[in-house]
DNA sequence: TTGTTGACCTCTT
DNA sequence: CAAGAGGCCAACA
């Protein structure tokens, strides 16, 4: 094969090359699946990791997310909460209230921090992509 | 190179 | 019911 060296295949893949390339990786299906979250709704990380494959890979969806902001088309990471419908990555975005901000203009009210009436937001690629 | 950490989730005690 | 540990994969020191 043309490289001498061999591949790496656990190491790192450039997320910008991602890009616009052909390989996908588990981040770009997490990007892809995020930016297929309808407007006024609400995706959990745990949600996206089981519609990829595995429930238990939430934590690399979050880690994602943290890539998210280097990252164009621009991800709508604001639409990705926990579990319990809790902002819990709210404190990572530019400002503490930037997430909050941006679910108040697509008409999703918070409490404490928390959704509104959640389990009505939620959307689930599981379902609505399952087609 | 290994080891630790991380925007999580689920099971077990 | 509450708290703890395990597990997933990738990035960083």
């Amino acid at each position: 094969m043309a490289k001498s060296k061999k591949i790496k295949q656990t190491t790192a893949i450039p997320i910008l090359l991602i890009n616009g390339k052909k390989e996908a990786s588990f981040f770009e299906q997490v990007y892809d699946v995020v930016r297929l979250i309808p407007k006024g709704r609400v995706s959990s990380y745990g949600a996206i990791a089981a519609y990829l494959g595995s429930k238990k890979s939430a934590r690399m969806v979050g880690w994602a997310m943290n890539n998210a902001h280097q990252i164009q088309p621009k991800v709508p990471a604001h639409r990705v909460v926990n579990r319990n419908g809790m902002l819990s990555g709210k404190a990572h975005f530019a400002t503490p209230t930037l997430m909050e901000e941006l679910l108040a203009k697509e008409k999703v009210l918070l409490k404490n921090d928390c959704i509104i009436n959640f389990a009505a937001k939620h959307w689930d690629p599981t379902i609505e992509l399952a087609l």
